[in-house]
RNA sequence: GCUCCCAUCGUCUAGCGGUUAGGACGUCGCCCUCUCAAGGCGAAGAUCACGGGUUCGAAUCCCGUUGGGAGCGCCA
């Protein structure tokens, strides 16, 4: 039987790191198993399901690359299915209709809750047979009432669990719109799933659903339920602790690659390894190796890894990656070349592709913009009196490559029997208008001799 | 309240009866060095939640306790 597995978010919000997460682990173990990875939305809840959620969540999804073999299938779209489903249950009496309204429910969940009792239906309709279509009601399914469901969870293993802590929940609601219980079941039976994937969220849920499976006589997939990602305070993650939209990451220079990366490892783990591209993913992803516990997401750890992934890229691809945040940056080239080149020598600083469009700005701009402090700590009389020997000592270099700059630099050093950084400080400041950045001869030589002597003569003459 | 799940350095984790409890992020120090990174080296950091068993031997198996989480919807 080839591997089918799914993806079946609900569109009543963006696609999340939880959910981009169990969208990973679905769609390694079909990429690793030869199988299919399929999405459906599952939008029966028309109240709050929309069609920008549906085109976020697949827009999240693309950017990951987390692409889909079949769908994506719309529950709403099904109803057919499911309505089918119903009368095959009501004709031999696995269903029943009930009358209970909603305040009588709320009442009774109450009045249990007060008693110390689980809050479960009480089953008054569930032996009345009654079948008056003047009034309205739901449809509920007829679970046993005796005997044990064990749920076999290729992470958890085999947990057991007392139908008589089960009730009959509702099926069709009154608005003959199916539930999330029955439709994750009847379409998971329909779409021939062999294994669902899902938050751990979905485990007490699932010993209902299987009994839903007997009921049809249907053979029951293997699931895997994954533990929750929380957030530094141990709490539910939420926009205080990371973006709420995967895409979000995108905007901040995060490569799909290494979120990816850095998601796979986050509940999973394979010996020692931290660092996997996508295919290392694939060949080495298993449910066995998933994690029981919740996991705590780490932005730092993040950083990291999304810096080793931007260290495999070339200076070329890498720039070009840059280009929407050179944008942001309001920075635009003609020479791509000279791009490259500025790209190349702040690569290593980087841990977002917005950190190397920041920290490039200054090759790119006709004032250089000075921080104040480095001003006032560098840019002294001292400092300029040794900025005019660098210049005038700059003039003569030819080529003006690094190497010579360097050696140029190195004369001027001696010749002044001071450290080289009460040179190399000064010209830091003068060429890109902080301490920080690329080597000064680098700099310099990327620059080009034209601008680097500009700017010398600049930072001389500011006041 | 009831049911279920979970528990190894601050964090992610390795471990699947015998290890000086390993790695990674972060932190700190040293080296490299024109700054910052990167890189190299090193350090601190875990009485394996706690208490009982089983066993010659337990982080690993069993039971209990505590602590966290989830579910108990005409939400998914």
């Amino acid at each position: 039987m080839t591997c089918r597995v799914r993806f079946a978010p609900s569109p009543t919000g963006h696609l999340h790191i939880g959910g981009a997460r169990t969208a990973l682990y679905n769609w390694l173990l079909a990429r690793k198993l030869g199988g299919k990875f399929i999405l459906r939305v599952e939008d029966t809840d028309t109240e709050r399901s929309t069609q920008e959620y549906v085109d976020s969540i697949m827009d999240g999804m693309r950017w990951l690359g987390l692409l889909w073999d079949e769908g994506p299938y719309h529950q709403m779209e099904r109803m057919d299915i499911y309505r089918a489903h119903v009368d095959q249950l009501m004709r031999e009496g696995n269903a029943y209709r009930c009358y209970c309204t909603v305040e009588e429910l709320t009442a009774k969940r109450e009045a249990a809750q007060k008693a110390g009792q689980k809050p479960k239906y009480d089953g008054t309709c569930r032996d009345l047979n009654l079948q008056d279509d003047s009034r309205p009601y739901v449809i509920r399914f007829k679970a046993p009432t005796k005997g044990t469901t064990v749920v076999h969870d290729a992470i958890r293993g085999d947990i057991p669990f007392e139908n008589k802590e089960l009730d009959d929940l509702i099926i069709m609601r009154g608005n003959n719109t199916p539930t999330y219980n029955f439709t994750v079941v009847v379409d998971d039976v329909t779409m021939k799933i062999t294994h669902v994937i899902r938050g751990d969220d979905h485990l007490n849920n699932t010993p209902r659903q299987i009994l839903m499976y007997n009921a049809f006589n249907y053979p029951v997939p293997t699931f895997a339920h994954l533990p929750m990602i929380l957030g530094s305070d141990k709490k539910k993650l939420s926009k205080r602790h990371a973006a709420t939209s995967v895409v979000a990451y995108r905007d901040l220079g995060y490569l799909p690659e290494a979120l990816l990366n850095y998601l796979a490892r986050l509940g999973w783990s394979h010996g020692d390894q931290e660092i996997f591209s996508l295919m290392d993913m694939i060949e080495a992803f298993d449910l066995e190796h998933v994690g029981k516990s919740a996991a705590i997401f780490d932005p730092d750890k993040l950083n990291w890894v999304n810096q080793q992934h931007i260290k495999k890229l070339g200076d070329a691809e890498l720039t070009h990656m840059c280009v929407p945040f050179f944008q942001k940056e309001g920075v635009a080239w003609d020479n791509q070349e000279f791009a490259i080149a500025a790209v190349r020598s702040e690569r290593e600083r980087a841990k977002t592709l917005a950190d190397i469009a920041k920290q490039c700005r200054f090759y790119f701009v006709d004032q250089v913009e000075y921080d104040p402090a480095s001003v006032e700590k560098w840019l002294t009389a001292d400092g300029k009196a040794l900025l005019q020997k660098i210049h005038d000592r700059m003039t003569q270099v030819e080529p003006f490559t690094a190497e010579a700059i360097g050696a140029a630099f190195k004369e001027l050093v001696t010749e002044s029997g001071l450290k080289m950084v009460s040179l190399a400080q000064p010209c830091r400041v003068a060429l890109c208008g902080c301490t920080v950045s690329p080597g000064v001869y680098e700099v310099m030589a990327i620059l080009g001799k034209e601008k680097t002597l500009k700017r010398l003569t600049a930072a001389i003459n500011k006041s």
